[in-house]
DNA sequence: AAATCAACTACATAAAAGGGTAGTTTTGAA
DNA sequence: TTCAAAACTACCCTTTTATGTAGTTGATTT
């Protein structure tokens, strides 16, 4: 049976050693090491060879946001899960864009959090169902407030046709219309997103979920 | 008790009915109809007085996807839960963008349905670790595989200036640099991103995260 | 001390974009 | 059928971009 090897990195010494022995006493758990700072833990060899790193997001010095990313670079494989006492949105979405894959509260119950990092080596990801409903909400396409103002078929063809760089004339030559009709509906695009650059456009089409990103 | 109201559309009647009689069963919960297309449950006004909904997202007429956009139009409150076969990226974010909050797959057992309806009702998202994992990856954010292509402080300040339609002189200004200061970060911006244009900066700046969302 | 480099400033120019105005064709609704 | 709006096409003109080339300055390296 392969042996998960996990890596704790909290400042609190009571929750270190709590989470430390609750894991211990998995059969097929061990902790590699305990650190009380990202500085220390990086200095380690162990946390190379970590198949679970545990990460506080309050510390001290290096949080535990950057501290994510700096891991993920020497370890790639290595399963971050970050553990906080703050759900804001700069902690959560933080964590994720750093590469964490789950993100639990420090109220965490010693079940769960065996359970927790049953579920990431199985491929998942350990959140809180309302972390988890935050996450899904940032997808969620918000409809331009007035109906008239949803863009058309052809206006969102030109805005992805521009966020990939294309010149209107560029643009004409493929959609087989004049440089000026082009030139119209993107007008009709400003007027639309209360914009007046393509830069513009592409960056609110993107927030309201616009643009098309996978197909 | 509150009852929780449910609406299942699902074409396959087998399915229909096994989740109505499963659900059926919890003294809480009472399924209020069940459609076998989006078509028939638009037409009805059970859909208004849902809390509920589950959603297969393979049916004909109009898709589980646009389905689940046109139910949040008429009754936003509910709780639209996709279920699949498919698990590609374009059933999942697809759903999730039209507003769904839950993603299962059709294998689901019994007693995962009603817990995950559970889980939707306390504000939680239901679905399966491995989707989860896939949602969440999607936050992560792709380094530009050489160090040097990482954008310096300045260039995504700028980045930013250009994404809410400030030109080069307006930029300058904000930032105490002369007009060609700007241009000379732009260009390696552009070289950085390989990209040449503004729009293409802007979206490939999104795509690699580089752009600040939530801060 | 010399060479190197990042971070600018400056100038030039062709190509695009943005915004105004106007005319034509299509299309859908009254 | 008739009218109005949407969907173009066409020009005009000013501003902005994209890109090249070149020089300055201060910090870092060798």
């Amino acid at each position: 049976m392969a042996m998960v090897k996990i890596v704790i990195i909290e400042d609190n010494v009571y929750a270190r050693t709590a989470w430390e022995s609750t894991l211990s006493q998995e059969e097929d758990f061990v902790v590699l090491a305990t650190f009380s700072s990202c500085e220390e833990a990086l200095e380690s060899e162990l946390v190379k060879k970590a198949t679970v790193v545990l990460l506080d997001i309050g510390l001290k010095g290096i949080s535990g946001i950057k501290g994510a990313e700096l891991i993920g670079n020497i370890n790639p494989k290595a399963l971050i899960i970050m553990i906080s006492i703050h759900d804001d949105d700069k902690s959560i979405f933080g964590s994720l864009q750093a590469g964490a894959i789950g993100f639990l509260h420090k109220s965490v119950s010693p079940d769960e959090l065996i359970e927790s990092i049953r579920i990431a080596i199985r491929g998942g990801s350990p959140m809180t169902p309302q972390i988890a409903r935050r996450v899904l909400r940032s997808f969620h396409r918000f409809k331009p407030m007035q109906e008239k103002d949803n863009l058309t078929e052809k206006e969102i063809t030109i805005l992805n046709h521009l966020s990939e760089g294309k010149s209107y004339k560029k643009i004409s030559e493929e959609m087989y219309l004049s440089v000026d009709g082009i030139k119209y509906h993107v007008r009709s695009i400003y007027e639309k997103l209360h914009v007046h650059s393509q830069a513009e456009a592409v960056s609110k089409g993107q927030s309201l979920r616009i643009l098309t990103k996978w197909e």
